[in-house]
DNA sequence: GCGCTTTACGTAAACGTTTACGTATTTCTC
DNA sequence: GAGAAATACGTAAACGTTTACGTAAAGCGC
């Protein structure tokens, strides 16, 4: 097996708390001693044990991460950001794939209860009771991304999706589009789905345009088929549709195929906006405008954070609006050159 | 603190042993005693400790997933497998982005030593000797995706790079096409690189076709930009270029941006075919036309046998070449129509 | 009812660390 | 150069488990 401090102290002839005063960092010994113990820590090819260590310790140096998906492009941007921050800060992370579903959450859950990991990244999905519970019976720090909690006071990493709606909804009127609908989320979904469509909808009304349910299709979920089935529905609902507002990145790309595919051309006869800005919307043809959400920083802050909670640096943290922006590339037409 | 085993044997008034028993599903105890503890255990709430279990146990139910880049699509795809397996054997996995870093990666090598971690996952790089010597020290057992040594004998999970070159190639032929270009990777790449520049030189030779250093542009990596780079220098070289094998989906895509820049219509004017099936590939417009690398389930794969090598159900591990197969869309058009 | 096996436990060592405490030696102070 | 303070260690307990071993009681065959 594996050398033990044992074994480097009987190499180096000292006792095994001097060898792990030294491999600590800690004082009390001589440079001398050092040397030497030095020196079998490498004849030998001594690591130290993590598990050992974490037991003694109360701390095993690892957090983990949830997320309803890991292969999204959303998710796995946001998991780089995190593994930096926590990797910068001495800590190696877990996956956790929920499925968003319930019962998987709660299972990772307990798991990393038992792994004893020293604090959790929870994403993109709502914080239920359940979950809340075993934060609570863990007593590690939690940190939410790309979500909030309306129920829990969780310090999160976000950005403002209302802002982001509005603002994607008022630029597309200062290019001078009155018809503008939206493939918006869910009803059912408080963090991504409401705020999304109220800021929409909101824009529409600071503007003196006419706001129904004609302007919105509503969508289960956020990928390119939702956005796909859903452009044909708003076209029929709002034909005279010259801009179009899309809750994800994928949707829009979506309706970007369907536009394709019914000789609708994008972006001379219908502008198009997403909102992530993930890698796609610059490979896509025409290149996504989109509101731009900083996912890897996200991702990194809300790693950050949690390792200042865990080092204890900060006791309650603070949650931060990330600050997003448009991103202009071709997919949006300005009615006003004309 | 959470309650431990000891507190479960005080509050049932029996041994720390006889609780360890019923919680592993040992033998020896009535069933009296038994429903006594598993209600002392719900009463407090026990959680065994995984890292005190790791410790005597010698076995952490973790394993270590080493990536390039934890955000890049190919890699999220074989990380959702990976965890799928991983998860359904009872393992936890940590993710490492090694950023192609060969420091990062000893670093996180070193660091998955110490965690003693119960295997390794590495994926989509060369294994350097330093690795091996590593992989060796750790006696772990090892498993490469997407990727395989050409120098060491380890198993993997991938797809057979050449053939899946020669095929799409020999699809572009069968189409009709007779100036196919190549969008390649490099020639220091044994993995990626080489073998799917050689398919593609072997099926144009085939088939009477000519090749020269005119039909291949070659490419640092296997990016967007690489393929939006390469795709001019092509076209200069090879100005009747009707087909384009593009080594990536990325570079493809990246191909069919600057050719929609140009003026060039596809696939009315070029046709292009990718390498992997990412998901943009069907998102983009035209939707793609590409070799299918199963990467979930090489990922699943992978996975798996790692879970089976760890725990002792096969010793030697035989390597898997995975299916491809070519997903037909919009991007390649069919000369013989005409 | 005597020996033997089986059952149902309990005791204690072990896993590889960290660290509080003790102690011998050195260094300092005056 | 005597006593105090600092230095350089060593000893052993603790972290929360698993498990080899021991043992008392129960069950069994005859």
């Amino acid at each position: 097996m594996n050398p033990t401090i044992k074994d480097v102290a009987k190499h180096a002839n000292v006792s095994i708390a001097t060898v792990s005063r030294i491999v600590n960092g800690l004082s009390g010994y001589s440079e001398e001693t050092k040397k030497k113990v030095q020196e079998s820590i490498e004849a030998l090819g001594y690591q130290p044990n993590a598990i050992a260590r974490g037991l003694i310790n109360k701390r095993t140096q690892t957090i983990g991460v949830l997320f309803p998906e890991v292969s999204g492009m959303l998710s796995s941007e946001v998991l780089e950001g995190v593994e930096n921050a926590a990797h910068d800060g001495g800590f190696s992370v877990i996956v956790c794939n929920t499925a968003s579903s319930g019962k998987r959450t709660v299972k990772y859950l307990r798991l990393l209860q038992e792994k004893r990991v020293d604090g959790i990244i929870f994403a993109s999905e709502d914080v239920k009771k359940e979950y809340y519970k075993i934060f609570e019976e863990m007593k590690v720090p939690v940190v939410l991304v790309s979500t909030a909690s309306t129920q829990y006071d969780l310090p999160y990493v976000r950005v403002n999706d209302y802002e982001g709606a509005f603002k994607a909804t008022e630029y597309l009127i200062e290019k001078g589009h009155e018809e503008i609908g939206m493939i918006g989320g869910s009803y059912q979904d408080p963090i991504a789905g409401i705020p999304r469509m109220q800021g929409f909808k909101d824009a529409l009304q600071k503007h003196g345009l006419p706001f129904s349910d004609d302007h919105l299709t509503t969508n289960e979920g956020y990928r390119f088929q939702n956005g796909k089935e859903s452009l044909p529905l708003l076209l029929k609902k709002l034909p005279n549709m010259t801009a179009l507002f899309a809750a994800s990145d994928e949707m829009a790309i979506g309706a970007m195929s369907a536009a394709h595919q019914l000789g609708v051309k994008v972006p001379e006869e219908l502008s198009i906006i997403g909102y992530d800005n993930l890698k796609i919307a610059e490979m896509c043809y025409p290149a996504l405008t989109t509101v731009s959400q900083p996912l890897k920083d996200m991702g990194q802050t809300a790693g950050e954070i949690l390792v200042n909670l865990i080092k204890g640096e900060k006791k309650e943290a603070e949650s931060r609006y990330m600050p997003f922006s448009i991103v202009e590339r071709q997919s949006v037409s300005d009615l006003r050159d004309k």
